[in-house]
DNA sequence: TAGATTGTTAATCGATTAACAATC
DNA sequence: TAGATTGTTAATCGATTAACAATC
């Protein structure tokens, strides 16, 4: 359990030690004593080993000198602090090529959610069944998940769509909501949300290819 | 045309640059005379407006003290430094749900990018059209690569078959890969990847969530 | 002109790295 | 024990913000 007063994590934090724990669970060879020091995990991130001890100790994992640390505490640790053992309802409404493509993921239970429902405004898409999953409609949203006490919700449908969704979905209870939309959601400030803009990637290649061609002239 | 010894802007300062660029394209109110202020940004985006102006200044832009920056030529130089006045051709490798919902995306144009073939292994998909294009054997990659001066690489295959695909995509002559496979590619220095991490963002959520339910225990 | 907004220098802040003592 | 690795304090670095002069 979490100490109440512990400090946000912040994002860069969050998303390193996601990598040490890919990192750990990918690692071909696991030494037979379960242990793991802070410099290998750096070099095979390209880090500092002083700021993967930092992000450890922010976790409220410690090591043991001269030793390094336990390959399962770490993972435990970052699996309970980061939430993957609990159970949340998610929802996916859009079930478009995205939207399936989700819904095909099969990482959900692996980070702590349980995909419960995807919806779509297309009744002559619902009824039928996407990556195992038979699409509601988007008329029962707010009773499938108040019965299912959805805290995500994952949003694939259209710019013009997003908003209005959003709101429906924030009053049935979503505490989070990660949208794919290309639009800025306006959402209380209780409710998380995590755009995920496909334009900034394309912006950030485009970007390094225009460099490279003018660094050769 | 960009001086040869700029130094690269780094990424949080680009998608700042995007967010700019996004928020003056959305803008409902236009001022008649086409003029911005940093402070407007700043607000929009939560953002000092010191900050605002220090980026345009990074990529060229003066404003006009009293006044403010000209909209025009804020997004046209944006457009010009981050390339999106090139076009380079991309392709996507791997025609599943994830691949077919990329390739509908209607953005590359906008962002400097050209799709010019979206390819698959399995040959019983090979000649069928998905969102507007005609699916190619995965055994045509480097042929269309080279017609085509391909410089960007959209992987969206299995984990397995990332890496072995990534190296003939970087044979036939791509500077850029975009992998949306969940593993950690190796490639040469002079080739940039970006890596779309699924799961960092369910993570970031899941962990987001618990933290609100540990703060009202 | 007076006033609004930019541009730039200095100060602050936070994150990373270096140094090194503590430890098993 | 000696030596390796952690844990922690101090130094550094870079990014952001504050202050304010320049400007139209």
């Amino acid at each position: 359990m979490q100490k109440a007063g512990r400090p946000a994590l912040n994002k860069v934090v969050l998303e390193r030690l996601m990598h040490y724990y890919h990192f750990i669970n990918s690692r071909g060879t696991q030494r037979p004593d379960g242990i793991i020091s802070s410099a290998e995990i750096a070099n095979h991130l390209d880090l500092d080993d002083t700021l993967v001890r930092k992000d450890l100790a922010a976790v409220g994992v410690r090591g043991r000198p001269r030793v390094g640390f336990d390959t399962a505490t770490v993972q435990r640790t970052i699996r309970e602090v980061l939430g993957f053992n609990e159970s949340y309802s998610a929802i996916i409404v859009g079930a478009g090529r995205l939207g399936g493509a989700l819904a095909a993921y099969q990482g959900f239970a692996k980070y702590g959610m349980r995909l419960v429902g995807l919806f779509d405004a297309d009744e002559s898409r619902v009824g039928s069944v996407q990556s195992g999953h038979t699409v509601l409609s988007i008329t029962d949203l707010e009773r499938v998940s108040r019965e299912n006490d959805v805290h995500l919700a994952i949003l694939t449908v259209p710019a013009e769509a997003a908003q209005p969704l959003a709101e429906r979905i924030i009053a049935a209870g979503a505490k989070a909501i990660w949208n794919f939309a290309p639009v800025n959601l306006v959402v209380p400030e209780n409710v998380t949300v995590r755009h995920e803009h496909i334009s900034v990637g394309l912006a950030e290649l485009a970007y390094h290819l225009k460099r490279r061609t003018d660094d050769r002239r």
